[in-house]
DNA sequence: ACATATCATTATGCATGCAATATTGCTGAT
DNA sequence: ATCAGCAATATTGCATGCATAATGATATGT
């Protein structure tokens, strides 16, 4: 049995990101308790949790709001992602890999591959691809040892389209979803190589360049989407706002 | 007047950092609340909000125990401060910095100068200097205009001597006080003279330089801390376990 | 002496009520 | 009509009480 407050902050989070709410919407104490029929008790404690980690803002005597996220922010946190995950990317090459490790990233390319033999590839062989491309990532993050670092990774995962498996959910939006996929995977086989060679500038340089890549691609489907020509209701999530 | 959590949360942020807690030791809510003359609601709200800036951890149904830092993590921290502070400069050196910005930066530089002017520097000045040290580095950060680095910063002040501030301020234990003292002051005037220049690559290497240097010196003062061979009581928020 | 089981004590999780602050709606004056 | 001031309402901040889970002490058996 889980206490509540867990509940309401995983609950609470999950709506967030899926976008059930409007940015600076009020998040009201009353209102949240009886729709989760419970008190404000366990609520106050898990909106102070969320506003933490950056989901919410708080002012003292006023309450919670939705925050809103810019496109600017957006794409500087995947700059500060490229800086991070290419110094993981050394750090990986520097201490060497463990066998486990060696084998996870092995298989994550082989999934790929395995994905791209196919003739047509769909939506959800896009989804697909994310999610592997969000493993690859984390394990690399892993693979770096180093726990501040870890930490820090966590919260891209509270900022819309700044994670890994984020990022590459939007290669649903292109025509071109194999070019997509292809580019990334000699991206990622690149980096392992450095990473297995113990190449670490190698590992920096190729890892940044993959996230550079993917920010490019980030950064077209976002102005689309603020000139509204992409269907919007498939990021429920991104509370934008101008700037 | 401001919230009872606010200032809780500050006094215990406070008590946290000088040590008045031992690592690993509990911290109940009822005991707080006697100290502290209030309930054990704001209490409760304010070990939440410490448990996520990572001062404490927290099991549910088992309460918030003092975190316990190891020298390692300390030591990674100072890794990724060099890494995150070196993309700073790169992206001060690029944007360019403001008048009022170059002021700053000038004024610390003159500062240090008037330091260096006396005979003798003792533990005053040593202080003294950390304070110039974090405005140098804070102002940087500031410079380089990114939200979401600006807010991964925020994580160092509460890892012990993970700060630029903190850091600075372990220079007091070295009879050579102005040798590190002058050094630092090279570092920051390179890293000066190439943001102002626009030498994008130049301003990271010299900050990273500079955290490094720092980092090695930082080095030298924990191990003699671990080996007792210095006055722990001057660190006295050092709560170190081995590792 | 040691391990285990049981019970008493203590701490945390949560609901609720009251006080203080903020928000909303209304009234009236210009 | 607009705005200021004020009253009514709603919301947050905090204290307290009770339920439940964890801790610690005692007793019992091997």
């Amino acid at each position: 049995m889980t206490t509540q407050t867990e509940y309401i902050v995983t609950k609470l989070r999950e709506l967030l990101m899926m976008g059930q709410f409007e940015a600076g919407q009020r998040m009201q104490e009353k209102n949240l308790a009886e729709m989760l029929q419970t008190s404000r008790t366990p609520v106050k404690l898990a909106l102070t949790e969320l506003a933490n980690e950056g989901l919410l803002e708080y002012k003292p005597n006023k309450g919670f709001v939705v925050r809103r996220f810019s496109i600017k922010h957006i794409m500087v946190a995947v700059d500060v992602r490229e800086t991070l995950e290419g110094m993981a990317a050394r750090l990986a090459a520097q201490h060497g890999i463990s066998k486990e490790m060696n084998n996870d990233l092995q298989s994550y390319l082989l999934q790929t591959d395995g994905l791209l033999l196919k003739t047509e590839l769909d939506y959800a062989d896009a989804l697909m691809f994310a999610d592997i491309n969000g493993k690859f990532h984390n394990a690399i993050i892993k693979a770096a040892d180093n726990e501040v670092l870890s930490e820090m990774m966590q919260k891209f995962e509270s900022i819309p389209l700044a994670a890994a498996r984020s990022i590459a959910a939007t290669t649903k939006e292109f025509k071109s979803v194999r070019a997509v996929i292809e580019r990334a995977q000699q991206d990622h086989r690149r980096v392992y190589e450095a990473i297995v060679a113990g190449d670490t500038t190698g590992a920096e340089d190729a890892l940044k360049q993959h996230i550079h890549n993917a920010r490019q691609n980030l950064e077209r489907v976002l102005v689309a989407l603020q000139e509204n020509s992409l269907e919007v209701e498939r990021y429920p999530f991104l509370r934008l706002v101008k700037g």
